[in-house]
DNA sequence: CTATACACTGTGACCGTTCACAAACTTTTG
DNA sequence: CAAAAGTTTGTGAACGGTCACAGTGTATAG
C-alpha cells in the first residue's frame, strides 16, 4: 500500500513564504494579516487544492463541529423526512451531521449507537427514536454531559425536547369524525413501542372519551401499506359494523382504502378514513386521503436550534418546543349514511 | 464556557498501572499484552466509561474510517432507499457513513460537497448523483487520487461503477405494453437532467423504435405525485389518444392514475400504466401498479464492496457492476380495447 | 526624539492516539 | 551456564492543526 502524503499547512506555508501559524489564520479569518501575505496563502492554498484536516482541528480545538443523530426506521416516511430536513437545516452552519440509525429499540442497540458517537466527539446529540421503556436515568450514564435534545419523547424536567403534538393530532383527527356524526369508529394504530403512534392511539381514545365513545375495533400494525391492508381485511372479515376509520400514518392508510375498495366499499360513502403524515401521495389517493400533517422541517430546524443552544450555553435551562400538527380535510371522510 | 476534560489513554493508563501504550495495545487488540494488564486495563477502560478518540486515532494512523456519500434528492424514494441500504450495509464494517446532500447538480455544489468530504478526510467516496453534464476530467481534478465508486453513472473506463440498468428497465416496461398489444402508447418522463430518468426515456424509444412505433406524445416531470397528475391532465385535455402510459416513476403514477380516475377512465381497460421503482405502496393502488423493481440494498452492498476494494488495493482495476432490474406485473396492465 | 500603541509575524507546546524502537524479563536451546 | 529467541513493557517522535506568547516593525502621541 503505497504512502500518499497529503498536503498540510507546511506545505501551503512553504509555498507562500511564511509561517504554518500565518496559514493557519488566513483559514481562520484572523484581521492581522498583510494584504500582501493573504494573497499570497490564498494563492497558495488554491494552487495546492489544500484542504484543513478536521481531525486535527477538532484535536486542537476540542470542538468536532460534528452533530449526531440516533435515528430509527428511516425506511419510513417520517423518519426519512425528518433526516432529510436535519440535514439541509445543518447544511452552512459549520456543522457536520453523523447519523447512526438503530435496527433495533433495545438499550444495547442504542447504548452502542450513542458510543459510536461518543467515540467521534460529536458537540452535541438529537435523540430521534421512538425511547419507549428506557430509563432516563439510563440514558444519563451514557450520555454524560453531552448536549442532548430528544425528539419525539416523554417531556423530562431539565431536558431539551422537541416534539410534535401527536396526541393532539390524534384528537384532531378523532374530533373530526365525531363532529361529522361517526359513532362506530376503528382504530388501526402503528407498533405501540413507538412513542408517537402510542400517543396518537392515546389522543383518539381521549377524544372519543370527551364524546362517549369507545372504539369498535382496534388494531395494531406496523407502518407499512400492507399491514394496513392485512389489519383492513381482518377488520371486514370480523364484520364488526363502522362508518369511521382512524389509521396511524397514510401509508397504511392507503393499504386499507385498498382493503375497503376491494370488498365493495364505496368511500367516502360507507366508511370515512383519516391518516396520519400527509405524504405527497396523499392528496392523490382514491379518494383523496383526509389526514393530520406534520412539520419536519421546523422540528428539524428547532431541535438544532435547542441543540446549538445547549452547546453555547450548557448552563442555560432546557426548553420544551412542541409543535401542533394540522388536519387537512380531503374527500376521504364525510358525514355516515343515515341508516 | 467551562472546560470540560475528556478521558484519554493516560486516564486508563494512570488508573490501570500501566503506560500509555499497553491500553492502545488492548484497545487494538494486540497479542503481547499479558493476561493480568489486559484485566486490569479492561476494568479501567469500563471504569471510566472511556471511548478513543476518532480524530486522534485518525491524525496518528492516517485512516479515517469514513466513506462519504454525495447524495442528490434524498427526499425522494430512490435515494432515500439508497441511503439507508448504505447505511445498513457499512453498519458493523468498522467504517461510517458521512453523507453530504447537495441542492443542485451544478457543478460548484458537487465540487463544495467534496471538498466537505476531503476535510474529513473520507477515505472513499460514494456518488450518488446523476452527474450529467459533469465532465469527468473535471472530477478528476477534484477528487484527485481519492478511491471513488460512482453509481448511476455513465460508465467509463478505469472509474468504478456501480448502476442499476435503467435503459433494460425502461425496456421491460415497454416492451410488457407492447407485447400486451399497444400501440398507442405516452410517455411521462422524470426530469431528464437525472441521469437515470434518461436512461429510462431511452429504454422506452428503444423497444418502441425496436416495435416501428413512436410515442403518441413526451411529458417531463418532477418525479412527484402532483407532476405525475398535473402532467397526464395535460395530456388528456390535448386530446391525444392513447392506451398504453409509461411512467418514469410510481409516485407520478399515483398521479397519473388519479388524474385519469378523475376523468372517468376505467383502469385498466382503458389505459395500462407502468411506473418504476416498486414502492411499498405500488401493490396497494387502485389498480395495484405494474412496475420495474429495482433491489437497491444488492447497489447499495455491492458500491459498498467495489469502494472497499478500491481502498484495500489502489492499483487493482476497476470493476462495472450492473444490476438488471426486474418486471413486476400487477393489474395495471392489460391488452387494449379492440377499437 | 523617545515612548507607547498597534499591526503583523514567528516559535514552542499541546491536543490524543499510533508507530518504531529499545529495554527488561522469561523461556528455550546448544 | 551462556546465548538465542520470544514475550511483555515502556519511551520518544510523529500526525496536522490551534493557542499563548514573544518578537519585529511602523505609526501615533507626548
Amino acid at each position: 500500500m503505497l504512502k500518499i502524503k497529503t498536503t498540510t499547512i507546511n506545505d501551503v506555508a512553504a509555498r507562500a513564504g511564511v509561517s504554518y501559524q500565518t496559514v493557519s489564520r488566513v483559514i481562520n479569518q484572523h484581521p492581522s494579516v498583510s494584504k500582501d501575505a493573504l494573497e499570497r496563502v490564498k494563492q497558495a492554498i488554491e494552487a495546492l487544492n489544500y484542504q484543513p484536516s478536521n481531525a486535527a482541528r477538532h484535536l486542537a480545538t476540542q470542538r468536532s463541529k460534528v452533530i449526531g443523530v440516533v435515528s430509527y426506521g428511516t425506511i419510513h416516511y417520517g423518519p426519512a423526512q425528518m433526516l432529510a430536513s436535519l440535514e439541509k437545516a445543518v447544511h452552512g452552519s459549520g456543522y457536520a451531521l453523523s447519523n447512526v440509525n438503530v435496527s433495533d429499540l433495545t438499550f444495547e442497540e442504542i447504548s452502542a449507537a450513542i458510543q459510536t458517537l461518543r467515540r467521534q466527539r460529536v458537540d452535541g446529540l438529537i435523540l430521534f427514536a421512538p425511547l419507549i421503556g428506557i430509563a432516563h436515568t439510563d440514558l444519563e450514564s451514557i450520555c454524560a454531559d453531552l448536549p442532548l435534545v430528544i425528539t419525539d419523547a416523554e417531556p423530562q424536567a431539565g431536558r431539551a425536547v422537541a416534539s410534535i403534538d401527536q396526541f393532539t393530532g390524534g384528537r384532531l383527527a378523532a374530533q373530526h369524525l365525531i363532529q361529522l356524526g361517526h359513532r362506530q369508529i376503528a382504530l388501526l394504530s402503528g407498533p405501540l413501542s413507538w412513542y408517537d403512534a402510542l400517543l396518537r392511539h392515546q389522543g383518539w381514545l381521549s377524544a372519543l372519551q370527551q364524546a362517549e365513545l369507545t372504539p369498535v375495533a382496534t388494531l395494531e400494525s406496523d407502518w407499512t401499506p400492507a399491514s394496513g391492508y392485512r389489519a383492513t381485511v381482518k377488520l371486514l372479515e370480523a364484520g364488526t359494523p363502522f362508518t369511521g376509520l382512524l389509521v396511524a400514518n397514510d401509508q397504511m392508510a392507503l393499504g386499507a382504502l385498498r382493503a375497503l375498495h376491494e370488498r365493495g366499499l364505496e368511500l367516502p360513502r360507507d366508511v370515512s378514513v383519516v391518516g396520519f403524515d400527509d405524504i405527497p401521495e396523499a392528496a392523490f389517493l382514491e379518494p383523496p386521503l383526509t389526514t393530520v400533517r406534520q412539520d419536519f422541517s421546523s422540528l428539524a430546524q428547532r431541535s438544532l436550534d435547542q441543540l446549538k443552544a445547549c452547546i453555547d450555553q450548557p448552563s442555560a435551562p432546557r426548553h420544551l418546543t412542541i409543535l401542533v400538527p394540522e388536519l387537512i380535510v380531503r374527500s376521504s371522510t364525510t358525514a355516515p349514511r343515515q341508516p
